[in-house]
RNA sequence: GCGCCUGUAGCUCAAAGGAUAGAGCAACGGACUUCUAAUCCGUGGGUUGGAGGUUCGAGUCCUCCCAGGCGUGCCA
């Protein structure tokens, strides 16, 4: 690829400079190779010679100077018919030192060329990396309480992680997609409580709702479909009888409901991990035997505590209460060791930023364990509502709320999933419904669908036309009609691709893809709009359809990487 | 009080420590007998919350201050 050849290049004339005396010798350096953001400062850009002479006490530009000549001679086409060093051929057209003494490059033309003819052999390949030598990954995201459907936030983290997963799969990971489900303690009893209640009442019994009851409007629903499968025959058994197969019914309905919402979502888990089966099994059980066996955890004051404060943690944790109900924290001890036993080496969960304060504790106890640095938390900000400017409230308790799948029937499945995306998960999101919906064809997704769907157009177009369309490369003579600067342009923005998908799964950041996606249609639309594609000239429409081809590709693959599609007409 | 995140154009947001801080929306003016005008071109719009510091170079890193969000349970 062409950042690799450049940085080698680079390299090689620091070298060699170094060894003739010309430049201070300074080991590795750490420069950086980019493409500037004015196209006056050609194709691409490094810094290195700053690096090299802030190191060594010299002036940048003397620096740049020299390896600009000897880059000139191992890589530049310069005059006509010279020879280059790299084999013949030349990859750059120009090299120049610029400003501060940065140095730029400017591609030669037959290299851009051969390196779409690259794209287009890799073909669905193109911008896959082998850095995780497929070592396991678990991602574990949305992990909603099966309390209830989805709310909009959920939604920000069934896009996020799976963009996340697409994204590590792509470079190179094995990932396991996992939803914990919180399926035991407190709240597993308040919602059927709650379902009890509604479900008496719609049996015509008279009853006290539960004063910490849930009352979305989905508990009475959940309660009818209830009542309609068994014809109420449960008013009349015992409480208990009552509220534990309610309980246990009304769990099933709100996980299958979740699992749906996910699926219309096109979001799929590999595994449902289930927090009873961990307390069913004795699991959290043996692991707080094992801690305090360890010497990791004590008792004090009727509770069993663990010591993460030896391991970072602000003060020490409850995992037993003195009542003798294990903590949260302490079956999220046993899961995630559960987890690493299951063979994962990285450990990713992702969570609302109203849980970093677990953060530490968990990777604390972790550690304590002898796994230090294998859990990542990814902290996603929360997500604002609004409807035409007026913040919507999304509390389970007040029952006052938008839905996930609300929000997905109104907004459509591609634009809610782009539109999560396109923000760091650093920042809040506000998500307005009804500027989503109103400005529908504004929005980002359709202007980066519109430009796969365009390309479709001109292909059928082609073919109506009696056109071949082989996926055969052009000859070298063809493809070098292509040379026009919106034609350059688009080919260089399509070889960024490459290394957005490693930085964006290597930071976390697959909202980088989404703005890379725009800029990518953006450089097709406007050539669209300057050159004719098909044309009465038969070998530049052929130049042009293998360019818009790759474009077409690396469009879909950059899609397919944040699970939105790539519609063939709109 | 302490911890995490955020503060950039009227609005929503981008910018692995790089050159003249960029997009979209909104406003205004242009481009369809031509492969999809859900597009393109142009114009206006900024003390990057404030003050110091680090260095060749800071929106980005450090310190302090201001503002907002979220935490800071023997809740989950």
């Amino acid at each position: 690829m062409i950042v690799k050849e450049l940085r080698e290049l680079i390299r090689q004339a620091l070298m060699e400079a170094a060894a003739s005396g010309e430049i201070p010798s300074a080991g590795e350096v750490d420069f950086v190779l980019e493409r500037p953001r004015h196209k006056a400062h050609g194709d691409w850009a490094t810094n290195v010679a700053m690096v090299l002479a802030s190191k060594a006490g010299r002036n940048p530009r003397d620096i740049a100077d020299v390896l600009v000549r000897r880059l000139e001679e191992s890589a530049c086409a310069g005059k006509a018919g010279k020879e280059v060093a790299t084999g013949g051929v030349a990859v750059l057209s120009a090299v120049e030192v610029a400003g501060p003494g940065f140095i730029n490059f400017t591609l030669d033309r037959d290299r851009v060329l051969s390196e779409l003819v690259r794209v287009a052999g890799e073909g669905e390949g193109y911008g896959r990396w082998d850095l995780g030598r497929g070592e396991r990954v678990l991602v574990e995201f949305v992990s909603a309480n099966p309390v209830g459907p989805l709310h909009v936030g959920h939604g920000r983290w069934a896009a996020l992680g799976d963009a996340l997963c697409k994204l590590l799969e792509a470079v190179g990971y094995e990932v396991g997609r996992e939803f914990y489900l919180n399926d035991y303690g407190a709240q597993m009893e308040v919602f059927a409580a709650s379902v009890e209640a509604r479900y008496l009442e719609l049996a015509g019994r008279e009853v006290e709702f539960p004063a910490e009851g849930y009352h979305g409007s989905y508990i009475r629903d959940i309660a009818r479909t209830l009542i309609e499968e068994d014809g109420g025959r449960l008013a009349d058994a015992t409480p208990e009888e009552r509220r534990r197969e309610l309980g246990e019914r009304a769990y099933l309905l709100a996980l299958a409901h979740i699992r749906e919402s996910l699926d219309a979502f096109g979001v799929h888990f590999d595994t449902w991990f289930s927090e009873r089966e961990l307390h069913r099994s004795g699991a959290v059980k043996d692991e707080v035997a094992k801690l305090l066996q360890e010497g990791l955890a004590y008792s004090k004051e009727g509770a069993v505590w663990m010591a993460t404060s030896r391991f970072g943690d602000d003060k020490d944790r409850v995992l037993v209460r003195s009542n003798g109900a294990p903590t949260y924290f302490a079956s999220d001890i046993a899961y995630h060791l559960d987890k690493l036993a299951r063979g994962y080496g990285h450990l990713i969960n992702i969570w609302g930023a109203d849980h970093h304060g677990y953060v530490r504790r968990m990777q604390a106890a972790l550690e304590a364990k002898g796994y230090p640095g294998v859990l990542e938390v990814i902290l996603g900000q929360l997500v604002n509502l609004k409807r035409g400017g007026e913040p919507v409230r999304m509390s389970k308790r007040t029952g006052e709320m938008v839905t996930f799948d609300e929000l997905v029937s109104e907004v459509g499945r591609d634009a809610a999933r782009y539109l999560f995306l396109t923000r760091s998960q650093d920042t809040t999101l506000d998500f307005d419904i009804q500027l989503a919906v109103e400005e529908s064809m504004e929005n980002p997704v359709y202007y980066v669908q519109y430009a796969h769907a365009r390309i479709c157009s001109i292909l059928r177009y082609g073919l109506g036309r009696g056109m071949e369309l082989s996926e055969e490369v052009p000859g070298p003579e063809t493809l070098r009609l292509l040379g026009a600067e919106e034609e350059m342009d688009l080919a260089l923005k399509i070889f960024e691709f490459e290394e957005l998908v490693r930085d964006a799964a290597l930071d976390r950041a697959p909202h980088r893809l989404t703005r890379y996606l725009e800029e990518l249609a953006a450089a097709f639309h406007l050539f669209y709009n300057r050159h004719r594609v098909i044309s009465d000239d038969a070998d530049l429409t052929t130049a042009r359809l293998f360019l818009v081809r790759c474009t077409l590709q690396v469009l879909r693959n950059g899609l397919s990487l944040l699970g939105v599609s790539a519609p063939e007409s709109m």
